[in-house]
DNA sequence: CAAGTTTCGTTGCGATTGCAATGATGTCAA
DNA sequence: TTGACATCATTGCAATCGCAACGAAACTTG
């Protein structure tokens, strides 16, 4: 062969590190989340935008919590299969799809929540006072132009 | 309702915000990979590893790049059609597999590698001197005991 | 109002995924 | 040496994925 090629190290890579370092800290709570309740990690941002912005359409989670709108269709489609939600459509814009919590997803989120808050924590304690520098980060990662 | 759930900031919660960064800093060059050489990502892991460690085992890339086997064992043999790493048992142990990047793949690398050196580098630059705190908290989240 | 355009949610479809099962090979202890 | 166990790569399969296509509803313009 002619030369030989640049190095690179892919463990400084950051697109690499940070799906590395995202699986993982999505993998134990899914897990669990799975195991517990059957819920899957689509299903849960759909549940957490629902919970607290009340009424909202498939747009509305597409735009929110970065969900595809298939997939945001088909997480609401099985939370309301489950009762945990309800689908109804908009009264104003018969487009939109006006998504709500149940009594039974009030209920399975005051389960969620907490656990997610202590998984927090303890990521926030692990992270120390390195987290206000991370946050900038991942700040500027998601919102600068990339190409 | 009895009472209401607490507080819940999705965008402030770790996994969901390094998913969301991870996906984000992937997509642009994934999809000029696959638009430009049909490289999908679990394929450009393997050729990074094989180009930097020689003679690669499935097992090492599940290991070494963080590819569940059955996505390594895909990846690889799509590559081994396309001429870009060459496939042979380990005469050493013959369970083992040995591959090796092929002239074609070392062509191929030598135009990976430049964009992905200077994706590196731009992101580096818009993320400045939060890099060195950036860099400690994702070793410390996957080196960290979790659950 | 009518025709053309845009927005929204769902669905069809081929591709990909992860997991468990399998078969082949190696290791180890008796 | 043999039989039990461990390791490795592949594959079958059901579930999930993303994208494009679609139909319904709502704007826009003339």
């Amino acid at each position: 062969m002619d030369h030989d090629l640049p190095d690179f190290d892919l463990s400084r890579f950051l697109p690499y590190r940070l799906s590395v370092a995202g699986d993982r800290l999505s993998a134990g709570l899914a897990r669990r989340y799975r195991a517990e309740f059957g819920i899957s990690v689509a299903e849960w941002r759909v549940l957490v935008h629902v919970t607290d912005a009340g009424e909202v359409s498939i747009r509305d989670l597409e735009r929110r919590v970065n969900l595809e709108k298939s997939k945001a269709s088909r997480a609401a489609t099985r939370l309301a299969q489950g009762g945990y939600i309800r689908k109804a459509p908009n009264p104003a814009d018969r487009r939109l799809l006006c998504l709500s919590l149940s009594e039974k997803g009030h209920e399975l989120m005051s389960r969620l929540l907490p656990i997610a808050s202590a998984y927090q924590a303890r990521l926030e304690e692990i992270i120390g006072d390195r987290m206000g520098e991370l946050e900038a980060a991942l700040e500027i990662m998601v919102t600068s132009e990339l190409d």
